[in-house]
DNA sequence: GTTTTATTTTAGGTTTGCCTAAATAGTCGT
DNA sequence: ACGACTATTTAGGCAAACCTAAAATAAAAC
């Protein structure tokens, strides 16, 4: 299920950046698999309920789909900015991608509170769009 | 290579508890997994010279598995201490040696340094065998 | 020294995810 | 409207891990 989540992600990001659908090859590049590769798993995504999938144009996150990476996007940011901030490591970025799917929740929400409470809060929960019209 | 890293990890754990070699279903217990998966991947293991491997003795860490292994074990010890004492999670150790094989070593060796330095050191590295001898 | 029991291994099969190469569909220039 | 280009999809394969059930082996019990 961690490839999934990678996806998910992946997934999540490139459609705040630009509007859905989200093309193979875009999110391919993103996560550094073939476009084959991607193709057939948005397809996967698909039967899962977690996209809509139109060929030839892409994916979007269906409302399920939207939660479950929503919440990966929370775990990213968390440790984006723990990796960052607390472990002064810069180019962390795409392992906290890998990270957010793999690492259990209480963990991330752990860490979150712990942030929150012991360091520099602000643009912590906020630092990434949480969510945008459709 | 992450699966890998956990039947290492499990079998240094395991090596130091009672003396090697480390049976298939000794193992199996500990990572759960069946044992049949488990003499598969130990043989897998010694193909890579990581193992000895003796059918119907069990498995050896060999020097360069050893090494690896002790850095999984490092970055476990980390982990752990960093879930208990600063996440006050406790039940966390599984997820610790889950994350072991993944977290590049840049980061849990950065944790090291941040929590000797701010933290309690104490215990931190020399919380588990090191090494013992053959 | 057999037979029983417990453990380990092999056999056979499945799932997941990836890749390359070939086919197909869309897009754009003219 | 056609051809050329680009992007996407399908086809065919492969490798890693896992599982269950059956066979083999080792160890213990009698």
């Amino acid at each position: 299920m961690t490839t999934e989540s990678e996806y998910l992600l992946g997934l999540y990001i490139v459609e705040h950046r630009s509007a859905p659908p989200v093309s193979s090859g875009r999110l391919a590049a993103v996560l550094d698999r073939s476009p084959a590769a991607t193709t057939e798993m948005l397809q996967r995504l698909e039967t899962r309920g977690l996209v809509d999938y139109e060929p030839y144009e892409g994916a979007t996150l269906t409302p399920s789909g939207r939660d479950r990476a929503d919440g990966l996007h929370r775990s990213y940011v968390t440790l984006s900015w723990f990796f960052r901030a607390v472990l002064d490591l810069d180019a962390a970025e795409r392992e906290a991608m890998r990270m957010a799917g793999i690492v259990s929740p209480s963990v991330t929400d752990r860490l979150a509170e712990t942030l929150l409470t012991n360091g520099d809060p602000r643009e912590v929960i906020e630092s990434g769009p949480p969510d945008r019209g459709e």
